[in-house]
DNA sequence: GATATTTTGTTGCTACAGCTACACTTTTTT
DNA sequence: AAAAAAGTGTAGCTGTAGCAACAAAATATC
């Protein structure tokens, strides 16, 4: 387990605990690890969840399908990211989006009444703990927010520049990598792969970015911005 | 001020908190009640906010414009229902949505360290509205989860059926009025409002539904399910 | 009650994104 | 090293949503 205390250092639930403490505060939550393997299901929308996860290794990926059999990607979670964080605290604590790995991965998985509720027992983490989850919710509705921004795009060029832009602005360099094959990327902006790589194309044409494969650079950071004018 | 009780008491953030401790608790939060007339912007997108606010009157709503004046309205909020919850625990606090009246409006505004801090003069319903703090943003959550399902629907029959379906569960009656003109519905699913209209009446054509202004009748739910599908 | 203003419905045209199909490249498996 | 599989780019065709422009209805204003 102690291998994991810097995965759990960079995760914003065990923000401002010292790591000497974790041992005790993970008995205290009763967190326990689970693997599993590439493309494996961790859970599907409508289940009940009752507990909140933290990527130890590997990646997931958070989803929607519909019945039609489109998939879109809301979100990417790399090791340190929570998932479950925001059904928690509702009544019905039923998922509206399905978890999947991308990889072998493994998970923390603590039940979520042992996070909210003091354990009683003179253990003053707890308040920070729950300062954190407001902090982890409050971020998780700007990334939501984020994410309809991307969505309520009109154009095929307009979505793809609001996300280069940002993942430039992540990577503080106008070259970068992008951690979405072109697929994956499609399914996350919601559009199809074929009318995405077309616009890709014509991007480079027009000078605005050079790629390949998953690298991408920024040429004309201005042009770019005015997409989203 | 008495006579916002009713109101309050509806609100999340009050949940399990005697109507008898109001004036000592809103004495203890700092809040302010703030009138504004019909179409004033309360604040904008990028705005550092530092209060969270409670609907006592009139109407609000939640939106984003772009700069090509297009607006998307996100939500639509009525007496006792809140905003800026989500910005409050952010560490930037700058909103990623604007505000607007759309009618004649009173809110309460209440700064948000007072809420997430403890005041520490032995104020007990502190911890209670953390506690409903964390649920409110759960449910934040879950219904901007509902707006990301409407905006990666594809078709422009699928929103509609998905946004009658729902408006016609919440009313609890197949025969229902909306809130929302038609305008204000187009911007809400964020299409175009003739083709919106287009749409409406060829469903309507189909049997589908039947509708009159705001007032809407759904005369198929099977076949207006089986456009999610 | 008449006029002005807002809201709503309709149509033709156009642009753009999705789909299918295929060719090509890269990676994985054996 | 060969074969299989996965990933990527391109092109033509089609359908649908946006836009502009207008007509009709409902509401507000005088």
């Amino acid at each position: 387990m102690d291998k994991y205390y810097p995965i759990l250092k960079k995760c914003v639930l065990f923000r401002g605990i010292e790591e000497s403490k974790y041992k005790h505060l993970l008995g205290c939550l009763g967190g326990k690890i689970r693997s599993y393997n590439e493309d494996e299901y961790i859970f599907f929308a409508g289940d009940e969840i009752n507990h909140v996860g933290v990527v130890l290794s590997g990646r997931i990926e958070v989803l929607k399908e519909n019945l039609a059999g489109n998939k879109h990607i809301i979100a990417v979670l790399d090791p340190s990211d929570m998932f479950g964080e925001g059904i928690v605290c509702t009544s019905s604590r039923l998922s509206p989006v399905t978890t999947k790995t991308m990889e072998d991965t493994e998970v923390l998985l603590i039940p979520y009444e042992r996070i909210i509720r003091s354990c009683g027992e003179g253990c003053s983490y707890h308040i920070g703990l729950i300062q954190n989850m407001m902090v982890i919710l409050g971020e998780k509705n700007v990334t939501l927010n984020w994410k309809l921004d991307l969505l309520t795009l009109k154009g095929m060029r307009e979505k793809l520049a609001n996300y280069l832009l940002k993942a430039s602005i992540e990577n503080g360099s106008n070259t970068f990598m992008i951690p979405l094959n072109r697929t994956e990327l499609a399914d996350f902006l919601n559009v199809s792969r074929t009318s995405m790589c077309r616009e890709l194309t014509r991007m480079k044409d027009d000078g605005l970015i050079d790629l390949y494969g998953r690298s991408f650079k920024i040429l004309d950071q201005k042009g770019l911005a005015q997409c989203l004018e």
